[in-house]
DNA sequence: GCAATTTATATTGCGCACAATATAATTTCC
DNA sequence: GGAAATTATATTGTGCGCAATATAAATTGC
C-alpha cells in the first residue's frame, strides 16, 4: 500500500461503514413517531413481531433471531412484561430456560400495527427492488462480519 | 393493498430495515477489538478522525457531520477530554460556542490508528466496488430518511 | 436600547448494546 | 451416581442515542 493510500484511509469521508451506522440511526428515528402510538420502541416492536408469528419463544431463540445478547434482552423483556404485552415464565422441562409468551393484549397490538409497514415504506423513498437489493447487501455484510 | 400483502408486511423476515440495524451493530462489534488498543469507542474514533483533519471544531459542526445531537456529543467529548485527547474551551467571539481542539496526545493516536482501516477491510469481506455501491445506497437512504 | 426571538450547548432520564461476570440447572463422562 | 463441563439466563457497569427541557448568550425588531 502506498503512503498516500494509508493517509486517505483515515479520512472521515472514506470510512466505509459510517453511512451504515448513520442510516441505522436515522431508520430508528423514522420509526419512533410511528411506534409512539403503540407505546413501544423499535426493538420492542421487533420482539413483538417474532412473538406474533410464534406465540412462545425462549430468550435464546430471540437472541439468535435478533442477534442480541441477554444483557439487552432481559431488561427489554421485563419492560414488555410490565406493559402487559408478554409473560416471562420458566420451562417445566428445563428450569434454566425463560419462556416468553405473547399476551392477549400483546396480540391485540398487531391490529394497531397493521399500517406501520406501509407508512414506513413511504418515508424510505427507495423503490421495492432497490430495497430488496439493499437488504441482500446488508445480509451479505452481516454474514461476513459475524464470521 | 390486498389482505395478503398487509399480512405479510408484518412478518419479521420481511422487515426491510432490520438487516441494516443488525449490520450496523455487527460493524461496531468488529471495530471494538481493533479500537481497544487505542482505548476509544467507535464513535470516539469517528470524532477523533474529524479532528485529525480539522484540528478545531465546535459542537454544532461535529453534530452535523456525525448526525448526532448534543445529548450524545457533550458527554462523549467530556470523556475524550478526560482521556487527554481533546480540550473543550469557549469561543472568544461567541461565548455560547464550545470549541473542541485535538491535543498533542490526540494527534499521536493517529499513528497508532494507521493500520485499523486495512484490518477492518479484511473482516468486511466485500470487494471494494461492492463496498462503494453499498456506501452509496446507505447515503441515498440517509438522504430520504433525514428528509 | 431593550424586549422577544433565535441560537448553541448542557442536563436529565430512558432504553438499548454489549463485555464481563455470576448463578443455577442440566448434561457428560467416567 | 457424582464431579466436571456445559448451557441458559441474569446482573453490573459503561457508553451511546435521543426526546424533552433548561440555560445563557447573541440577534432581531420595533
Amino acid at each position: 500500500m502506498t503512503q498516500d493510500a494509508s493517509d486517505t484511509a483515515l479520512l472521515f469521508d472514506n470510512q466505509i461503514c459510517f453511512p451504515l451506522y448513520s442510516a441505522a440511526n436515522a431508520m430508528v428515528r423514522v420509526y419512533r413517531p410511528l411506534l409512539k402510538e403503540l407505546n413501544v420502541t423499535y426493538l420492542q416492536y421487533m420482539v413483538l413481531m417474532l412473538l406474533w408469528e410464534q406465540k412462545t419463544l425462549n430468550v435464546k431463540q430471540l437472541s439468535q433471531q435478533l442477534r442480541l445478547d441477554s444483557g439487552t434482552l432481559t431488561p427489554l423483556l421485563k419492560r414488555l412484561e410490565l406493559k402487559g404485552l408478554v409473560t416471562r415464565s420458566r420451562s417445566e422441562v428445563d428450569e434454566r430456560v425463560r419462556v416468553i409468551t405473547i399476551t392477549k393484549q400483546g396480540l391485540t397490538l398487531k391490529v394497531k400495527a397493521k399500517d406501520i409497514p406501509a407508512k414506513l415504506a413511504c418515508k424510505v423513498g427507495l423503490s421495492k427492488p432497490q430495497l430488496k437489493e439493499f437488504n441482500t447487501m446488508c445480509l451479505e455484510l452481516l454474514a461476513f462480519l459475524d464470521d
